[in-house]
DNA sequence: ATGACTGAGCATCTCAGA
């Protein structure tokens, strides 16, 4: 089973890019950030055309989550069990898919709205770490897909590509995901790569791509019983060269089935 | 030393991104 994420920064901006990379990678699933935009006008139909179905979270201009898969399954929630019942950020989405609970996410970034801007990143860094402790204890298997929003180490993000206070790498943001792995979840990118610069994210701004100044932002976490299974993790970098690109992008894990 | 790009929307500026 291949199993992929993507920010996409704007579904509108990146259909034909998604729809190609479709075509070429056939993933079985794909998990989507950023959209921008309702789920009235999510393309669904280029997607179907191609034999993918879609179920979207979304929200007008900001946020956005999506899950394409050519596969059956079944939505279980649309919002990080815990959150407010008038949160209404559209950063969740968690399905049934080949007898395990997939789940995408768009992280909070945390530079935004000062200390209650953080505050909400790793409010919600918590609660979904205590969701992942509830399916572990479940014996749930499961992934966690997206763009994280997180460098967890120093070797996570080029040297010069950010500021040390910013919120992607400030410690209360790391202990949080360090806490994620401690429960049992593995970074799938690293456990195959375990070593040098594996970038998801460029900056458009300064030359951050020619340059190659990224960071590894978007991640893919497993379950035991799934990182058990793990044959393959890799990063399509080419697609950061393409015209128009988004600032991220895909992430690719395999599983055997 | 400095600036710097992209997208959305009650839009020709502001907010957010990271």
């Amino acid at each position: 089973m291949r199993v992929a994420t993507w920010n996409v920064n704007s579904i509108r901006q990146r259909e034909g890019h998604v729809a190609r990379w479709l075509e070429r990678v056939q993933p079985d699933v794909l998990f989507l950030q950023e959209l921008k935009c309702e789920e009235a006008v999510f393309p669904a139909a280029t997607f179907a055309a191609l034999g993918y179905q879609a179920a979207v979270v979304g929200q007008k201009a900001y946020n956005g989550v999506a899950v394409l898969a050519r596969t059956k399954f079944e939505v279980a929630d649309r919002r990080l069990p815990g959150l407010a019942e008038d949160d209404a950020q559209a950063r969740y989405i968690e399905v049934a898919c080949g007898g395990m609970t997939m789940i995408g996410i768009y992280l909070p970034n945390g530079n935004s709205g000062g200390d209650a801007g953080y505050d909400y990143k790793l409010a919600w860094m918590a609660l979904l770490r205590a969701r992942a402790a509830a399916l572990l204890a479940a014996d749930v298997p499961f992934l966690i897909a997206g763009d994280f929003n997180v460098c967890p180490t120093d070797g996570d993000f080029a040297p010069g590509a950010i500021s040390p206070d910013d919120a992607l790498v400030r410690a209360p943001t790391r202990a949080q995901f360090r806490a994620l792995e401690w429960l049992g979840l593995t970074d799938a990118v690293r456990a195959l790569h375990p070593t040098g610069p594996v970038w998801t994210f460029w900056d458009y701004q300064a030359g951050a791509w020619p340059r190659d100044l990224g960071l590894r932002i978007d991640h893919v976490m497993l379950s035991p019983t799934l990182a058990e299974r793990l044959v393959a993790a890799t990063v399509d970098r080419d697609e950061r060269g393409r015209e128009q690109p988004s600032d991220h992008v895909p992430v690719v894990v395999e599983l055997a089935d």
